[in-house]
DNA sequence: GCCACCTTGATTGTATACAATCGTGCCCGA
DNA sequence: TCGGGCACGATTGTATACAATCAAGGTGGC
């Protein structure tokens, strides 16, 4: 149970502690509304309260903490409402990255790609899950930076990173066959058809009804795959 | 030429120094590309080293900077097709927050932007442009924070930012009638009506079509208007 | 003359120490 | 008994000092 970050992280220093903060929020081991004291968070990652101080400025402006001053950081609380409007954004913004994928990408990131599927096929096969949902987020990960656009994505990375954490809190992996889809929108980047390229996306997302219309306040992303 | 940032802002410490960092770099005062030494910021901004670096990693996390490990951080360059991802970023999720805003807003926001419209009267009428810059900006604020969504509003906030950044360096200013549409997005909102309020909002961005097809790359939003 | 290596300088990253501020509990008085 | 005020403790915000790392320039050898 020692989380201190571990000195060989290719990201030296403060970015490493932003990543274990940042990861222990997601995965639920500081709860919502939970106070996050400095000195406290410097002693479990096992660094000095500068760093903790910086990665808690990451982890404000990304929206996973708010600070109030001389009242110390609290873990933000992402109500129904917020998570619903993480869903409505990211079925926005994941299209137009797909788009701008299928036109921009580059031959190596389509091998990462390619190769994700790959990799994703053995741990299908070999029955390994948690191995795919890491696979899922590299995909997902590769396939935004093959947007070719530094701002989408970032958005769409720390919108996944949201995204991750609603749904860890609230359900149970069902992971298996979205890559079937994964491989399909490989096919469509490799045609370089945007419009293609987005209607794919939208479909894979699960939000293939009308953009603005806010969706059902009863249904809120419950029956949601998080893995997709 | 003393941007020491005051110790009367409400924001007390690191925090006005991140607005002021970002003011300048939004104001062109430190140009994309140049170097940001720790140092001569903490030197010009008349604060030691740690605000310094804080206010660094807000502004990395906001896409303003970037840092590689010692090697300093640079103010980020955001290219033409950056900029074009931006405007069709921003199209999609104003009008978003704008559906979101028809439904959800309080009496005293609604309040508020009526005032805004007013002021922004007076302000024209006395031929007062760069108080009609400043009033968009609030508008444009509360509309959002109207949405009730913080993801929304801190991602319609910081693309704003990147915007009026984009734009400083560009074109000027021709900023009168926007108003107009104003008063009738305040309208559309007291109507409650999601699906108006977002085409209302489209069209008042000025990128009424379609939203994932990329647009002609030569038509780089140079004939947006930044006061919208 | 050119390349490899090392030394030096500057800059970033971190730790420690100090000052400012706020919440809290206690005490006193009505 | 209850309310206001005050002092205390704890925590945040800031400044200074030190260690780690990298880039550049010089020097020696080939």
């Amino acid at each position: 149970m020692d989380s201190r970050v571990g000195k060989d992280g290719r990201d030296g220093g403060a970015g490493g502690v932003t990543r274990a903060i940042r990861d222990d929020i997601i995965r639920g081991v500081h709860a919502p509304g939970a106070r996050l004291a400095e000195e406290a968070l410097s002693a479990r990652y096992g660094v000095s309260r500068v760093p903790v101080r910086e990665a808690l400025r990451t982890l404000e402006a990304e929206g996973f903490v708010a600070r109030r001053p001389y009242a110390g950081v609290v873990v933000a609380a992402l109500d129904d409402a917020e998570a619903e409007d993480l869903v409505e954004i990211r079925s926005l913004l994941e299209p137009l990255g797909a788009a701008r994928a299928a036109v921009r990408h580059t031959p190596e990131q389509l091998g990462r790609l390619k190769e994700l599927v790959a990799l994703a096929d053995d741990a299908l096969a070999a029955g390994r899950l948690e191995e795919l949902a890491r696979l899922n987020s590299r995909f997902h990960e590769v396939l935004a930076q093959a947007s070719g656009s530094r701002t989408l994505t970032e958005l769409i990375t720390q919108l996944r990173w949201k995204m991750e954490w609603v749904y860890t809190a609230k359900l149970p992996r069902r992971a298996q066959d979205s890559w079937r889809e994964h491989r399909e929108i490989v096919a469509v980047l490799e045609s370089g058809d945007p419009d293609k390229a987005a209607r794919v996306v939208t479909r894979h997302i699960g939000k293939g009804r009308g953009a603005h219309r806010p969706a059902d306040p009863q249904a809120i992303a419950v029956d949601q795959d998080p893995e997709d």
